[in-house]
DNA sequence: TGATCGATTGAATCCAATT
DNA sequence: CAATTGGATTCAATCGATC
């Protein structure tokens, strides 16, 4: 392709827009290989039953849209390789693409990319480090969405930029899991009566990782579920050139506003992405799971009182079970205690504090990243 | 199902032994639902990479492109889905199943798994502390692996120890984020010559984790890809039964060693965090019928409301007659309401829940037999 | 002005035993 | 079987009001 007809072509195309209306007609009217980078949030295919409560009776606000409902499986796959295959068409054959998902529909995603012919190159965890609890107890914290990364076909040159994620990631090497919190507070787009604007909003935080990571300034970048715009908004703050699709007149609207009030280069919003570092809790069960302590061995305190460890990182003293901070507590009769220095574990007829293996624990993770 | 049959059909299987063989044939010899809980960790299908790779330089012809690839993931699936169906006809109703897999493969199982009749209740990420770096700096340290948990069916009663898992992470309700260091030094089998006696074997901690949060003492725990049998050590630790399937005698050889030398741990360890619902049920009548309460007696809630104790152990507040629950509900406008914690007395001044007289109860209960 | 407390909220496949 | 009833269940962050 020679430098005329990428002019020619580049000028053809509606950049720095938002085409409305479905996302595979609207792609149909785009040429082949025509982008750099996709970013697709499709809708999950949540498959929510009744309401949910907080154990205060508070109503959670459950995604029951209508673009979030498939009748199946089958419905749900048809859908999927449809938008696949049109953006594959659309994608340069050095593109890539990335597409964010639960458990609930990332599987399907998954295969789909592997059998339209993409080739996958990393998954990614967010990790959040805010996800709403399980309020009933029965399942795990959802604390995770997972993105997947996949050249346009196995061999493309795709664009990675490998320092500036070093760089970004304090100057070690990035990794497949990304802590970031959920997109709230001022961040959160919010209509006039004061209710969020949409209800799925990712934060500016993850986009900027995954287009300054895989994308150059002047590149193109396609995000065919576009929302409230969160790609377009990064993408112009980055100087990449974006095309979003649309067809909730009400999220373009919000998406317009939103990305005509963005500055590129806004340091402030590039700020986001750096998280923040804490000293890391340990929580004593590791020393079990990790066969530092054997459940059934007993440990002792300075004061001559002794508890034995179960299976799940709790305690059973004389007449008392819990943490080794409550059996402490309880033991002393007093009303608090720190149980990583008040417990000891006997090693060679030697009384260690158990805090001596949760410095091993934090050393490695310091280590390790 | 009496406990004579339970006791035949428990003593026809193979308990705490490795079955030689292909998986699928191994499960066929074992009868339907004998199976409360299945770990497997199934081939990554690497030479699918191998069919898959194409020269670079030239152009490959398309359409015979797409059927190999086609076929290639076929085979995977076929295999996939084969050693899920038969998987699930061993499992009991209230069954399920944990399988491990990167990039290459989860997508194919995640929804293979769905097809099949599972139903997903989390994805899990193994966080790896340690993680081998991406020497090239072409991609994203692979930094974690995903964990698939699915019980056999929807709406199945899937054991979940929810507050033995909490418990493990110090009272913080366990997020589907698993931080844990690969299994590397002592724990890392080795064979005479040094060398690592499987390739990807996994720590005991995440088996601790899964067993201890997914199944009960006594259950019988199936992997169909044994391995060196870091399941069958794990279960043996929690007093768990298991049954192990492996075709290569070399990892049979070294798992059954390895668990030959793995010691139970003492049954006061092994007793996990009860959940509350497993306390015994006190009818709110009876604190009326002890005495503990008076007919005509007040009760008040910390939000201003009160209500008068009836001799048939109901209560009567502003308009409203019913339980406990009922009248706590109806007063405060909401759905459902936890009466025990809900409604107070008044003792010398203070209020004082009314389920401190239920844990009088119940602790009476206990001692009594 | 800073600290503290309470209310609110977020992609959620979220109950179990008894009648 | 369905219908009813008992009663168990939450973490991090933001925002605003109060001290």
């Amino acid at each position: 392709m020679t430098k005329m007809d990428r002019m020619t072509s580049a000028a053809a195309l509606p950049l720095n827009t938002i085409l409305a209306g479905d996302c595979v007609e609207a792609m149909a009217s785009l040429p082949d290989a025509c982008v750099d980078l996709i970013f697709a949030d499709p809708p999950y295919n949540l498959q929510l039953r009744g309401d949910l409560r907080r154990p205060d009776n508070s109503r959670v606000d459950a995604v029951d849209d209508d673009w979030d409902r498939f009748a199946s499986f089958e419905t749900y796959d048809t859908f999927t390789r449809t938008w696949l295959r049109e953006a594959r068409r659309v994608l340069k054959p050095d593109g890539a693409i990335w597409v964010i998902g639960s458990y609930h529909n990332i599987y399907r995603v998954g295969a789909a990319l592997q059998d339209e012919g993409y080739w996958l190159l990393n998954d990614v965890i967010w990790r959040k480090s805010n996800p709403m609890p399980n309020f009933r107890g029965k399942r795990l914290t959802n604390a995770h969405e997972t993105l997947i990364w996949a050249s346009r076909s196995e061999g493309a040159k795709y664009t990675f930029n490998y320092e500036a994620l070093k760089a970004l990631n304090e100057g070690i090497q990035m990794r497949s899991d990304w802590v970031l919190p959920i997109c709230s507070g001022g961040e959160r787009l919010k209509n006039a009566d004061g209710v969020k604007a949409h209800p799925t909003q990712k934060p500016v935080s993850l986009l900027h990782r995954v287009l300054v990571g895989c994308s150059k300034p002047g590149d193109v970048v396609l995000d065919p579920f576009f929302g409230t715009g969160t790609t377009g908004a990064v993408a112009k703050m980055l100087g990449r050139d974006w095309i979003g699709i649309e067809r909730d007149a009400g999220y373009r609207e919000v998406a317009e506003a939103r990305i005509a009030g963005v500055r590129k280069f806004d340091k402030a919003a590039l700020e986001v992405s750096r998280p923040k570092r804490a000293e890391p809790r340990v929580p004593f069960g590791q020393l079990v799971e990790r066969g530092m302590l054997r459940p059934g061995e007993t440990l002792v305190s300075s004061t001559g009182k002794s508890a034995k460890v179960r299976a799940d990182g709790t305690l059973v003293g004389l007449d008392v079970k819990g943490s080794i901070h409550q059996v402490g507590a309880a033991l002393e009769g007093a009303p608090s205690c720190n149980g990583w220095t008040y417990w000891h574990f006997v090693k060679d007829g030697q009384t260690v504090p158990i805090d001596v293996l949760r410095q091993q624990i934090r050393s490695e993770m310091a280590e390790h990243g």
